[in-house]
DNA sequence: ACCAAATAGATAGTATTCTAATGAATTTGG
DNA sequence: CCAAATTCATTAGAATACTATCTATTTGGT
């Protein structure tokens, strides 16, 4: 049961984050779900998953990339990565061509298919944002984003950290 | 399509967004993942995954809530719940116990061990919140928070309209 | 030219979470 | 007082991601 005089300025963090729902990792994980079901909503008519679309996304802007590259820019790991393209493949998404250079790269290109939907899916797709900023000025707006990549980049560090001193220390 | 100008603030949205990288529901997704993987490194070598501490966090607040109640205040829906509590009970960290009055309920317990983690497994949880906000000024965490729940707040009345738009227009 | 190390991708197995549908108990309204 | 609606929990089935491990290929040092 939330304290009577919670949220003012002079509170303590911990005391914040005595209650879970002030906590940023809650707030996050809400925000991130609430994006996903808001995506799905939106792509799922035209066939395509939340999944999915994060990696048209990438791929509308660069196409032909390596499935490492690929999953670099979208952000998941490289066995994730697998997955979503086997299914983008299933649903004649994308094709994949393996490098003759390099035998070992597989170069990802889409389809005519899957191009024909940037035109329809990024404007359903930029209404998911408008919506989820609605009432923040740009100001704000422009803290939420410069905060959210330093998180990541902090957790990220933290990660790089425990792993390694796993083995040094 | 959003038209040109956006959003005052010099560079326009259209802009921000054809970077993925830049977008705030890309950004939330990759913090997500970070708070979930910096929370497992800490929480997994006492016998606790990232998802059962979302449930223990509410569970030390409040002890013998309903299964509904629970997934309210963790902000999952009730199958997952189930699914979780499962896996807590069999971890030994809860009981479920019918309630008498209202067979339909049931509550939640914890157990002695569950109670013990807490003074264990919360500051070490805490490092996970310092760690991630390193480098923000407290007016900056402030609105990331803000700005974080009204993001969620905004999509879930989204996920509303869509849904019951579906029936009514 | 050869073999060790590094790199690219794939596979296996697991955890988390969701939606949709079902079952069981309780409440409500005629 | 009973039929219908509601509430709470669960099951089934799928998507999304992860870690750890494996195979194939390339590269670099000797």
């Amino acid at each position: 049961m939330p304290p009577p005089e919670w949220n003012g300025q002079g509170m303590s963090e911990i005391q914040l984050y005595a209650d879970p729902t002030n906590s940023i990792g809650y707030l996050t994980r809400i925000a991130f779900r609430a994006f996903s079901r808001a995506l799905e909503v939106r792509t799922s008519p035209h066939g395509v998953s939340s999944g999915q679309w994060r990696f048209l996304r990438v791929l509308w802007r660069e196409d032909g990339l390596t499935q490492r590259e690929l999953s670099r820019r979208v952000g998941m790991r490289e066995p994730t990565t697998v997955i979503a393209l086997k299914s983008l493949e299933r649903s004649g998404f994308v094709k994949r061509q393996k490098s003759v250079q390099d035998r070992r790269k597989v170069h990802v290109f889409l389809t005519p298919e899957a191009r024909a939907l940037e035109a329809t899916l990024l404007p359903a797709v930029a209404e998911v944002n408008a919506v989820a900023l609605a009432g923040l000025t740009p100001t704000e707006i422009d803290i939420l984003r410069k905060a959210l990549t330093q998180v990541g980049r902090n957790l990220a560090i933290d990660a790089d950290e425990i792993t390694s001193t796993d083995s040094a220390a």
